[in-house]
DNA sequence: GCCCAGGCACTCA
DNA sequence: TGAGTGCCTGGG
């Protein structure tokens, strides 16, 4: 992406709403950590920051936020430095379906996130709606991250290393509402700490091989191991299938009968290395429009 | 009060 | 190997 941010004060401006639009990315459902304030104005909590973001309509707003902070963390974070419309414009063309998709929320971008907090994140996510996911992440979070005192004089909490949350229980933390996720939770501790899955490697894993490591954590199955792959590690080309996934692609490709395998190769064959977006678009438009039966 | 939600593990054929 | 079922919890 061309330069398309200045710093004012402590805040970044970025011009660049065309592929960007902060609701679509923060209501997808890749990330759980964010508020909404009010319309288009939303605070987030990643990288033991706290930052506030709104999108009026020709620009986006981080406050409070450094040039350096900025560059050195929350480029890669928003992934601003790939093009989005050539992304939108492949998928488009070779599909109207993805096209109504993508033209429903044109905002999409996937974030990088953490791996342990994505990871633990869509451990909990399983049999979950989104405010309850948030809430007992919530929970985790105030029981065993780091207190901040930001400088506005409120406090939030960092989302628990490894280390922190393995001092937990699991009586603890299901405590903390995760009911029967909690002990899927101490095995991904235990497993990361001791270095049976070490999450740091698998930048440098072929995906196949990355996600066989995943699949070794307790509580996580292909879904969950795509959605990591997919929103911490950059591995564009998975195609996480979950029940909505699922419905849309037998609603506008496959028909009823269609089997899991048979989705995941047919998303392989006809999205390839865009897999990751072209889901994300297909999902949102499907939970949003509730789209369980052809329209 | 009942049903079910952005899956997974476990059991049993 | 594949299908069926139970699971914490809270909101509709």
């Amino acid at each position: 992406m061309e330069k398309q941010y200045y710093e004012q004060g402590d805040t970044i401006i970025l011009n660049q709403t065309q592929d960007f639009h902060i609701q679509h990315i923060l209501e997808c459902g890749q990330c759980f950590r964010f508020e909404k304030i009010e319309e288009n104005v939303y605070q987030l909590i990643a990288h033991r920051k706290k930052l506030r973001i709104g999108q009026e309509k020709n620009q986006i707003t981080f406050y409070p936020m450094s040039m350096e902070e900025f560059t050195t963390l929350w480029i890669t974070y928003f992934d601003l430095e790939r093009d989005y419309g050539v992304i939108k414009q492949q998928l488009s063309q070779q599909d109207p379906i993805l096209q109504e998709a993508i033209s429903y929320k044109p905002g999409i971008r996937i974030l990088r996130q953490d791996p342990w907090e994505c990871l633990i994140s869509f451990i909990i996510s399983q049999n979950k709606r989104i405010s309850h996911i948030q809430q007992v992440i919530h929970y985790l979070c105030e029981a065993f991250g780091d207190k901040i005192n930001a400088e506005d004089g409120s406090s939030y909490y960092t989302f628990p290393t490894p280390q922190q949350l393995a001092k937990a229980t699991e009586t603890d933390i299901r405590g903390c509402k995760a009911g029967f996720r909690a002990p899927y939770i101490v095995d991904a501790c235990h497993k990361v700490i001791h270095g049976e899955v070490d999450l740091q490697n698998l930048y440098q894993l072929p995906t196949s091989q990355a996600k066989q490591e995943l699949l070794k954590i307790k509580g996580v199955g292909p879904k969950i191991a795509d959605c990591v792959l997919l929103f911490a590690y950059g591995r564009y080309e998975v195609f996480p299938t979950d029940v909505w996934i699922q419905r849309m692609m037998k609603i506008f490709y496959l028909g009823e009968e269609a089997t899991h395998q048979q989705i995941q190769q047919y998303a392989k064959e006809k999205f390839g290395n865009l897999g990751g977006f072209a889901q994300q678009y297909l999902f949102y438009y499907g939970r949003e429009k509730q789209i369980t039966k052809k329209q």
